[in-house]
DNA sequence: CACCTTGTTGCGCAACTGCGCAAGTGTTGA
DNA sequence: TCAACACTTGCGCAGTTGCGCAACAAGGTG
């Protein structure tokens, strides 16, 4: 269980891209957000604390990680996390990051 | 236990720089190989092909986001990791990471 | 002491990031 | 068809990052 297996370049290539994702205080803070459920954009930009087309370009960041997937209702898109284990590797962060 | 408390804005900042140290593909090397055991920096360098000066900037980067530790026997510096979790957080993200 | 080995630090440069702002896309309703 | 709303995309700029290279620091040895 404790084995670690070598990855190939490519592979540490897309693992980096998630490490990338989670590497802006915003970006975490919409986790924190999309772990209370599904938002708006606009819902995010406000509560992050941010403009509508700043809050777009740190989902789709997000978004082209992997980390979360979108949803169109009318002209509103909804955004919720992709996967629970995102929510647990963040929470396991927070355990030892000093 | 799936509770999400929210984080402070410096909280987030530590936390990103975690983020930060997982973002590039040799560091996520260097991972891999102290995973195997206490290595210095220059068996480090050669493992993951990168010149010494380099690979003493990005264990930098690791050591400033607390995620190895180094220790000196003569002139040589041997480095590992500081937690087991990381260790636990980097092989959750490579789970989901598409 | 001089000299070698092992790492770290400083510097300059190309590449990338986050941001604000303006413009564009797409969906809805009058 | 036109206007309004929600979001995305393009662009330019300041700040950051990763890298190679040279210089420096620290320990060991003769």
């Amino acid at each position: 269980m404790d084995q670690v297996q070598p990855s190939s370049e490519l592979e540490r290539q897309r693992f980096a891209a998630v490490g990338r994702a989670l590497a802006d205080p915003k970006r975490l803070c919409v986790l924190e957000c999309l772990a209370r459920g599904e938002q708006s954009v606009g819902d995010l930009s406000a509560q992050v604390g941010c403009q509508v087309p700043n809050m777009s370009q740190h989902l789709a960041v997000l978004r082209s990680a992997g980390l979360v997937t979108s949803r169109r209702e009318g002209t509103t898109i909804y955004y919720r996390l992709a996967d629970p284990r995102v929510l647990e590797a963040y929470q396991l962060i927070q355990t030892f990051a000093r």
